[in-house]
Formats: C-alpha cells, sequence, structure tokens
DNA sequence: CAGGAAATTTAGTTTAGTCTAAAAGTTTCA
DNA sequence: TGAAACTTTTAGACTAAACTAAATTTCCTG
C-alpha cells in the first residue's frame, strides 16, 4: 500500500511526463509546492520500489509499474470529481480540492461501484478521459463544437478550462454532460450555430462554440 | 484544522463516553489498538487544544468543543455509509472500513451536499442517529415496537397498560426495561418481529409489539 | 573552455505520531 | 494498612516526510 504522499508525487511524475520524457526534480517541487531536497528524498524511495527510473542529476521517469499506480488514481480523482459535479451539484472550480482527498480513498470496490452508479463515464466535467481498471484511456474523439460541420453530432463531455459562467450557463438551460448535440445549421455570417439539443433547438454564440467540448463518432 | 489521528481520538472519546462519563487511557488504548503511552501523549496535546478536560491518572472526558468535533465526524461517518449502501449497493457489513475512511474528508459543503443528495436521512443503515450540522441527536422518544421498522433500535422503557401478563412474560424471557432492542426483520405476513436483544435473537408476534414501549431516536 | 549560475544532492534538523521500557501512582484485599 | 497487581505516565527512540544550509554536479555563456 502506498502513502498519500507517495501518490502525489507519482500523479505529479505522470502529469508532468505530458511535457517532457525525463522530468526535472525542480519542476516536480514547483507542481506540488516542496523544496527540492524533498523531491530528491522521494524520488529515491520511489526508485527504491520500482516505481520511477531516478538517476542523479539525470532526471526522473515512471517505470510502467508506477505509471499504472499513477493512472489509477486519476482514475479515481475524475470518478470522484464526475460524482460531484453530475450528482451532488458541485459548480466546476469547487471540485478539483475535494477529489484531491477522495483519490486516496483506498478501495477497489468503492471505486468499481461508484463507476457503474455513474453509469461508466468516459469523460469527467472537465473533458478529461477517465482510465479505466487497468489504466487504459481510450483514445479520445473530443473535438470543440466548432469544429462540426453540419449534421455533425456529439454528446456534450464538458467545457473548456476557465469557463465555469458557460457551465452555470448550460445548468440554467438545463443542458447536463452527456446530452446529445446535433448540428442544424451554422450562421456564416457570425459563427452562430443552431442545434438541436434533447430536441430543442438552441442557438449558440461562435464564442460558446468554442469552449464545448463533445465527444464524436467519427 | 485537525488531524486524521485527533479524529479518532475524539471519535473514540465520544463513543466510549457512552459508557462512563470519564474515560480510561487503556481503554481508549484497546479502542484505538494502540499503546497507553501514546493514548497520554495524544490527550495531552487534546487537552492543550481545549478538546478534552485531562488529568493525570484520573481519566478524561470530551469538552462542549470536542464533543461538537467527535458529532461532526460521526455524521459525516454516518452519512458515507448512507451513501455507500443506499447509492452504491454495498452491503451493511462491508461500509465500515471505507466510511471509516471518508469521514476525514475536509468539506463542510460536500457533506452538506450529500446529505441533501440522500434526502436528509436521519437514520444510517444500522438504524443509528445522524447527528445534523449542530451536532444534535434529536431528542428521543417513545414508541411502540410494532411502529419500527427494519434495522432501527431502541431500548425498552415499558408495555402498556393492563399487560401484566406482557410484564411476566419478559421477565421470564429475562429481558428487563433498559435493554436494548434492534430489529432485525419483520415478518410481513403476520407481523411478526424477530429482534437482537442482549446478542438473542427472539421472535416477538405482533401483539406483542402492539404493547412493548421503547424509547427511541428520531 | 573556464567560471559563474542554475539545478540537484547531501547532511543534518524538525514535527507528528507512534513505540518500548521503566518509573510512578492507584487500587485491591488479605 | 501495606504489598502486589494494575493503570498511567515519563523518558527516550524510531519513522515518514517535510525543511534549511551547504556541497556537488551540470549547464551555459563570454
Amino acid at each position: 500500500m502506498n502513502s498519500q504522499s507517495e501518490e502525489d508525487y507519482l500523479k505529479a511524475l505522470y502529469h508532468l511526463q505530458m511535457e517532457s520524457i525525463r522530468v526535472n526534480t525542480n519542476s516536480i517541487a514547483d507542481y506540488l509546492k516542496m523544496k527540492p531536497s524533498s523531491v530528491t528524498d522521494m524520488l529515491k524511495k520511489l526508485a527504491e520500489k520500482n516505481y520511477v527510473n531516478y538517476q542523479k542529476y539525470k532526471g526522473t521517469s515512471l517505470s510502467k509499474k508506477g505509471k499504472l499506480v499513477a493512472l489509477q488514481i486519476i482514475r479515481k480523482h475524475r470518478l470522484w470529481e464526475t460524482f460531484l459535479v453530475e450528482k451532488l451539484g458541485f459548480g466546476w472550480g469547487q471540485v478539483h480540492l475535494i477529489a484531491e482527498q477522495l483519490e486516496h480513498i483506498k478501495s477497489e470496490e468503492l471505486i468499481e461501484k461508484l463507476d457503474a452508479f455513474l453509469g461508466n463515464p468516459k469523460y469527467d466535467p472537465h473533458g478529461d478521459p477517465i482510465p479505466n481498471e487497468k489504466g487504459r484511456i481510450e483514445k479520445m474523439n473530443q473535438k470543440l463544437l466548432i469544429e462540426l460541420k453540419q449534421n455533425q453530432k456529439g454528446i456534450i463531455t464538458g467545457v473548456k478550462r476557465g469557463t465555469a459562467s458557460l457551465l452555470s450557463y448550460l445548468d440554467k438551460e438545463n443542458i447536463k454532460l452527456g446530452d446529445g448535440v446535433k448540428v442544424l445549421e451554422i450562421i456564416e455570417f457570425d459563427g452562430t450555430f443552431i442545434v438541436e439539443i434533447n430536441k430543442r433547438k438552441l442557438t449558440f454564440s461562435e464564442k460558446i462554440c468554442q469552449n464545448l467540448l463533445l465527444e464524436t463518432y467519427d
């Protein structure tokens, strides 16, 4: 069993590895708001447990085993965020800190039951994909509404970062994650989209379309 | 903000205080599976923070402030247990260990939203009452056994007028006033109650249930 | 390519929460 | 009432995970 702290490091490593294969000690320290010397200590410990490939002064990368653990934490984080938004009605900005705590709860069974309860979602409310139990992330087929053409369809999976007000607008319009969208018409003049959602015809400004994330089928 | 460990001690104190006002160091150690010396250390710390009234060699009691914290943790524990059983479909035997972790998640708002999501339940799946945000447990009142539902609990306070023979039956069965009763099962067909009293499983006819008075929590 | 700047590691310290062993206080009962 | 038994506290040590300060390595630039 891994400590909360170990889990935080593995998750940080995973996120930072998106940027570059080998991750600097200092960037981990920045990310986790810790001192580089503390990071060095923990990296040695994680290397000991074969979670990372650590080489003095040369940076660190996740091992296969470490990556799996990281993905399982990310899975938990995203499932909990989905729960908080979809079931408890939290708004966006609020969920991260809470999910950061919930992701460390230890119980395989809990997370599988939660997943089922949420209807096995593929994306969290930020539109980030939710890894499966084996740590696999389904290839994303994610697009912005503005990228769609007339008659194309998609399922709302989220909104781009920093657009909390769009979320509350959608909420007010009674539009939820998972709702289907079909592009009926695109007004060339101002980029407005006429779409159908839940059998209702709606008009979305260009700005909305630039921030609304969909999963598409093509 | 209190540590997980501090919260565990306060909760233990609360439960042990049901038995006797001043709680022994050793009984806390037993309850938490720690050594008495560790308990002494923590009690001093909690006394420093005014959560407990600790007197060397004389036992410990919760202060008003400590009791409130304990009740808020118990509230969280019981709400999460309710969630696990009602929403995720766990059996009640399985939920305790998970709720023990979830009860330490820090977020007022989370717990209020969870409470609302569950429909503001008054009892958890074990029939234990859920304290409100202010730590109040609703005042107990009297009911007939027949008014109870499965898993609810009560304390025997008497029998209805004119049923002396019921009293002597109880006496013969070695059941006394003040004994706790828990409804295990209600047989729909004939209204028979299967109950647990003093760790014994007993069957009560509908007529007995119509005449046995209990003190309950709601 | 030398030397300073930046990054990283090492060494030693701190804190919270636990432990063991021993000392001190309390209770019990012959 | 006093000695044994039990309870509790004290003293000192350990571990995980952080820190600071100093030493070391690597990088970059003139």
